[in-house]
Parts: structure tokens; C-alpha cells; sequence
RNA sequence: CGCGGGGUGGAGCAGUCCGGUAGCUCGUCGGGCUCAUAACCCGAAGGUCGUCAGUUCAAAUCUGGCCCCCGCAACCA
């Protein structure tokens, strides 16, 4: 009999940047259920990449000097190689710049033009000559262009359009029909808001930059990304080109694990594609949460990108994985903090499991030189530990069903903790001293060794060095590591033989720890960026960045600084962060805009003097231009800072020096 | 009325779809054990589940209003 074939995806992430944490995340998420559905026994297609093309790259390889092909050759070699030390199991890897994949896109887009689903149309925007460059409304910056700063132009593009209005009614039978096939379904809520606001025609071609697939019969327009991209899930599988094969057996996809900013994209937009293009649609769209810091986005702006090979070099693979897994429910966004990090080691993988296996195989070693004798003596406080290992395996799958990663980690964990409990309860020591009792020494060690046995093996796609040298030590392999043989308890031999390893999970020291990764972080962060360094994770004396290069008394006098009192002060109109500032600098009066308005109230600043930058080109916010910048000094982590006031005896217009 | 997420013991979270004794980890306090990675086991303190109202025999959970926090949206001066 054939095998149940599953296929599932990562989404292909854009390589304009080194990866971070969040896409580990997801990518170990994925890289977990496929390992789950091969124990399972399917024929399983697992599938990531990258999405390689777009003005973007463009721009940053000319900056960096370079072609576009050679600035995501080196990008995607990082990327490739994070996978391989994150333990990534797919089987295949898809560029959207391989000659097949452009190839495939090609004729969907010739497809879906012939059939009437792509039109030419006009791509309307803001056009600034000198630039050359399209923007829209919301990419300007004061109604001029946010590259040069001059003023656009309104005009329009010749672009393809896919018909993505009419297929509003079908997206909608779908959700309804399939409930399954968009979750969480708080997801499929946002999606039908989104829809019923009405669905704008796509533009799928553009003309402004060369980084793409081209169109065919028409060579100065490139395919846009919803086409290039999105259609890599069947590309990949050798749909409309010749290099792979597997098309009629891994499509429709098993599920499309997706961030859920691009829900939309996959829930809406590649549904529509493939219902034009006549095909099968995926089974499920997992809309998964993001990793936040500190409560807030990870951004580079923020100096809070949490660098998932650091973590791994230092704690293990595993470690990562599982944390990545455990702490956070997968549907919702989580706080990832290093604190939490290590706790979550210490007291699951290095206290429960890593000291469970350590004392039982230390004890069939000490006890029995490590091979347990045939002779068992069963006892009825035996039971509850052999009935929770019993039903582990069902209770582990109907949560990996539902892609509830958590909840089938702690199932396990309730197995281990259990276990460290008969420990206890059995007290094995007290047993050992007299020889009447080795029989039932050996029966408690016998469940011991099998509920780690058990434990091991469904940990096996979580973290699956680990558990391999679990299994190792047990002499568990082949049939006693498969998943048929965790479906009840006892598929461990009667008489194993134990060899006690290494510490599986060191125990971290958290104070000492978090001191010295937040050091580890910051050098990352200076040399990637000259964005300040990265906010110190629960140490005391705020972190103090690096003195800046020297310049001469004569650069520094480029700066004009000037007192100025705050003669009033409002928040400005439709802005949540900002403050408006209205001035006496002793010249006649300036406003400026400042981003305090989370720690400042209008009334704290009325009537003081601060210092302002006074020469620094204006520049707009919210519509409203701002002469200058006041200074402030950090105070938090969060971007939290105190006003620098100035003597009152100080009169305002005074420049510092 | 811009869109979305969230508010549960000191901290971080689960539970909310499918109402029924409020759970987990860490931390604190007390005890036990000595096989083990100063780990493990037991016990205790600590919560009006943001708020107001409604439905119900019963609400963290369902309904409506309000408050607050966060992300995004032309807000990093």
C-alpha cells in the first residue's frame, strides 16, 4: 500500500537581510510537524525557501555594489546554513531565482493572461522624475518623494492586473465550507472584514525595476511578487516545468505554515490563483503569532533582533527548539526573553528531563552494572504511572493534530514529571539494600527506563539530537524507537542495557548568563549596524554605548545648540507619540515635534527651558513640521528617556558650548 | 468611529471556540529525600480572572458598553 503523502511549507522569506529569531520560529515549527508526520509514517514533503526577487534587492545590491543575484547568493548561503545548524530537515529548498521556478512562472502568467484573469491596466501613483521611481500616497514623505525629497507627480504605469474581485464570493464559500482550512479562526474573522471592504483587482506586473521574471510577451514588464512567490508551493514540485515530478503526488498541500502578517497573502490572494488556474486548493493555512520583545516588535530599528545562531551556540540546538515550541502557544504572539529562555532550560530540559534520565540510568548502573535482571515484582503503585504512559501517545497526537505544539510538550512533560515523582514514591535506594527486594528494584527501574523511553521518542521531533542520545543510552533503536512502539507501555525489552552519556542539559546560571549574553548581543549588534546597542536584559547599571569616533571642536560648532523655553505644548492631532512643541528660542519663536508624549504630559514641559538642535533640517510628522530636536537621554530599554532641562537663569536663544 | 492582538496570585503564561471546584512554570516560606545535573518530592501563603451591566441554576469562558496596554497604518526630531 501506498503511503499518505503530507506536504508542508514554510513561507519563502526575503533575503534582504540576515535572518532572526521569528523565522527560526516558524521554520522550526514546520521542520517539527514534518518530523512528527515521517514518525507518523507519511510520505512527507516538507518545503522552504527564498523569495528572491523585487525592487528591494535591487536597491540594496546596488548599494552594496554588487548584482542582485550575487547580494542573495551570499544571503541565502546564511540562510541555508542556519537551517542546517537549526536541524531543518526539508527536503527540498526552492530560490524563486532558480531557472525552473522562473521558467513555471512564465507560463502562469501567460496562463492566467489567456485565460482573461490578468489584464493590462494602469498601476496609478506618485512618479518622481529625477528618481525615476513610483511611490504611493503612503510611501511619501510631506507629499514629496522619501528619497530625494522633491515633489511627485501624479501619474500612472502600464501594469497587468489579476482579477482578484471576482473571486471575492468563492474566498468567502470557502471559509465557510472549510472551516478547517484557515486557523486560527480568529484568522478567518480579520480575512472576511477584510473582504467585504472590497477587493481590489491586483496589480501583478511593474515596469519600475528589472529584478524579476519577465513577461513574456510583453519584456519590459516583470512579474510582481503575488505570482512569483506565492506560486513557489507548486513550482516546487514541478508544476509547468520539468525539473521535479511530484506534482500529482504531494498537491494540494497538507497545510502552508504562515506568519500572520501574510495570512492575507495566503488565505485570499493564492487561493484566488489557484482557483483561476484551475487547481486544487490547500488543505489548511496556519496563521501563526509572532515573537515579540519586550512586549514590543523585533526590529532592527530597535536594536531587539534576537540572533537565533548566538542562542544556538551557546545553549544547543535543542534547547532553542524546544523553548521556541514550549513557551508559546503557536497560534498567538509570544514574549521571547532570554530570562525566560533560560528558565524554560533549566527547569524542563536540564531539572525534569536531562536529571530523569541522569539518575535512572545511574542507578541501573549502580544497582545492576547496568543490564536490568528478567525477575519483576509489580506492585499497585505502579499504576498511574503506567496508565498515563499508556494514554501519552493518543493525548500527544490530538494536540500535534491541531498543530498545538505546547500542549503536546506538556503532555510529555506530565509523563516526566510523573516519573521524577515515583522516583520518590518508590524510593529505589532504600530498595537496593536489601536483596530480597531486586526484583522489584528492577520492575521500577524497568518503568523508569520506559518512560523515558517513550518520553524520547516523542520528543524525537522536537528535539531530535537529544533524544536520539537518549535513545542511545537506553539502547533503543530501530522497533524500539519507533512510533508504533510508544502506542502502550512495555515495548522496551525486558532486560536492557544502559550506558549513563553526558549531561544532556547543563544547568545554566541565569544572573551569570544573561550578564554575558547581553554583552554577546550588543558586539553582534555593532558590528551588523551602527544602530545603538542592544538593550540590556535585566541588568542593573543601564548600558552605556561605546564613545563615538573623535571629530574636532570645528565639526562639533556644526551643531547649534540652543536654550529654549517651552512656551507651549499640545499633542499632535491623529499621533499617539507625539508631542508639539511651541518655542521662544530668542529669535522669534519655532515649534518642533518630539516622541515623548508616552512619558511626558503637555503640562511637565510648559514653561521650561531645554536644549534644542537648532540648525537640523526641518522635517514633518504627522503633517506637522518640526524646527529642530530637543535632547533627551535614555532612561529604558524601550526607547523611554528624560527631557535635559536647562537653568532658568539661562536665557532662552543662548547658544551652548 | 482606521485595522488587529491583549489585560488571569510578585513575574511569565495556559484555560476562553464547546459556561460547571482557577491551572502551569518561576519566585517566596516550611518540610522530606539522598538515586540524580545544589537537581527531585510534599505542603503553605498569594488571584473579586481590566471594569460595568446583561443572559444563566451556574460566567475567566456567552452578549453589550467602557477603561488601559501593544503592534500596524505617513508618528524612531
Amino acid at each position: 500500500m501506498e503511503k499518505k503523502t503530507f506536504y508542508i511549507t514554510t513561507p519563502i522569506y526575503y533575503p534582504s537581510d540576515k535572518l532572526h529569531i521569528g523565522h527560526s520560529y516558524c521554520t522550526t515549527a514546520t521542520d517539527a510537524m514534518a518530523r512528527y508526520k515521517r514518525m507518523c509514517g507519511f510520505d512527507v514533503m516538507f518545503l522552504t525557501g527564498t523569495d528572491e526577487h523585487g525592487q528591494k534587492i535591487e536597491e540594496k545590491a546596488k548599494k552594496a555594489g554588487v548584482t542582485p543575484q550575487q547580494y542573495v547568493d551570499t544571503i541565502v548561503a546564511g540562510i541555508r546554513k542556519l537551517w542546517t545548524l537549526m536541524n531543518i530537515s526539508n527536503d527540498r529548498f526552492i530560490r524563486t531565482t532558480d531557472d525552473y521556478h522562473m521558467e513555471s512562472v512564465g507560463k502562469i502568467f501567460k496562463e492566467l493572461y489567456d485565460r482573461g484573469d490578468i489584464y493590462k491596466g494602469a498601476y496609478k501613483g506618485k512618479y518622481c522624475t529625477p528618481c525615476e521611481s513610483f511611490w504611493t500616497e503612503s510611501q511619501l514623505v510631506n507629499g514629496n518623494c522619501p528619497d530625494c525629497g522633491r515633489p511627485v507627480a501624479d501619474a500612472q504605469e502600464e501594469a497587468y492586473f489579476f482579477r482578484l474581485s471576482n473571486y471575492a464570493d468563492r474566498i468567502l464559500k470557502l471559509y465557510d465550507d472549510h472551516p478547517e482550512f484557515l486557523t486560527p479562526p480568529s484568522r478567518v474573522n480579520e480575512m472576511k472584514a477584510f473582504i467585504h471592504q472590497g477587493l481590489e483587482d491586483l496589480c501583478v506586473s511593474r515596469t519600475s525595476f528589472t529584478w524579476g521574471v519577465p513577461v513574456e510577451f510583453d519584456p519590459k514588464h516583470v512579474v510582481y511578487v503575488w505570482v512569483d512567490a506565492l506560486t513557489n508551493y507548486i513550482t516546487a514540485l514541478g508544476y509547468g516545468n520539468e525539473r521535479y515530478n511530484d506534482y500529482d503526488r504531494y498537491w494540494p498541500a497538507d497545510v502552508h505554515f504562515v506568519g500572520k502578517e501574510i495570512v492575507r497573502f495566503h488565505a485570499i490572494i493564492w487561493p484566488a490563483l489557484l482557483m483561476a488556474l484551475d487547481l486544487p486548493l490547500p488543505h489548511r493555512v496556519y496563521g501563526h503569532g509572532w515573537l515579540l520583545f519586550d512586549g514590543g516588535k523585533m526590529s532592527k530599528s530597535k536594536g531587539n533582533v534576537v540572533d537565533p545562531v548566538l542562542l544556538c551556540e551557546r545553549y544547543g540546538v535543542d534547547a532553542l527548539r524546544y523553548f521556541l515550541l514550549r513557551e508559546f502557544p503557536f497560534g498567538s504572539d509570544g514574549n521571547f526573553s532570554n530570562e525566560a529562555l533560560i528558565n524554560r532550560i533549566n527547569a524542563d530540559l536540564a531539572n525534569d528531563l536531562g536529571n530523569l534520565v541522569s539518575r535512572t540510568t545511574a542507578m541501573v548502573e549502580k544497582y545492576f552494572g547496568g543490564t536490568l535482571p528478567v525477575d519483576r515484582v509489580t506492585d499497585p503503585m505502579d499504576g498511574d504511572l503506567l496508565a498515563m504512559a499508556n494514554e501519552l501517545r493518543t493525548r500527544y497526537a490530538a494536540q500535534m493534530e491541531q498543530f498545538a505544539f505546547q500542549g503536546a510538550l506538556i503532555e510529555v512533560f506530565k509523563l516526566i514529571a510523573r516519573a521524577n515523582k515515583y522516583i520518590d514514591e518508590t524510593a529505589p535506594w532504600v530498595l537496593a539494600k536489601d536483596a530480597d527486594k531486586l526484583p522489584r528494584l528492577a520492575t521500577v527501574l524497568y518503568n523508569l527506563l520506559e518512560c523515558v523511553r517513550i518520553s524520547a521518542v516523542l520528543l524525537t521531533p522536537f528535539i531530535p539530537d537529544s533524544a536520539a542520545k537518549i535513545l542511545a543510552m537506553l539502547g533503543a533503536s530501530g522497533e524500539e524507537a519507533s512510533w508504533e512502539s510508544v502506542g502502550s507501555f512495555g515495548g522496551l525489552r525486558a532486560t536492557p542495557t544502559v550506558v549513563k552519556g553526558d549531561n544532556l542539559f547543563p544547568r545554566i546560571d541565569m544572573a551569570k548568563e544573561l550578564a554575558e549574553l547581553a554583552l554577546a548581543e550588543a558586539s553582534t549588534t555593532e558590528q551588523g549596524s551602527t544602530d545603538s546597542a542592544t538593550a540590556p536584559a535585566d541588568v542593573d547599571e543601564a548600558e552605556i554605548s561605546p564613545l563615538a569616533a573623535p571629530i574636532t571642536l570645528d565639526s562639533f560648532d556644526l551643531t547649534d545648540l540652543r536654550v529654549c523655553k517651552v512656551v507651549d505644548c499640545t499633542m499632535v492631532p491623529k499621533a499617539k507619540k507625539l508631542l508639539l512643541l511651541q518655542l521662544d528660542d530668542g529669535m522669534g519663536g519655532r515649534q518642533i515635534v518630539s516622541s515623548i508624549a508616552k512619558w511626558y504630559q503637555p503640562a511637565d514641559l510648559i514653561g521650561k527651558k531645554i536644549i534644542v538642535i537648532a540648525n537640523l533640517k526641518p522635517a514633518t510628522f504627522c503633517g506637522v513640521e518640526s524646527q529642530g530636536m530637543l535632547l533627551a537621554g535614555d532612561v529604558g530599554t524601550d526607547g523611554a528617556c528624560k527631557v535635559i532641562f536647562v537653568d532658568d537663569a539661562v536665557a532662552a536663544g543662548v547658544r551652548i558650548h
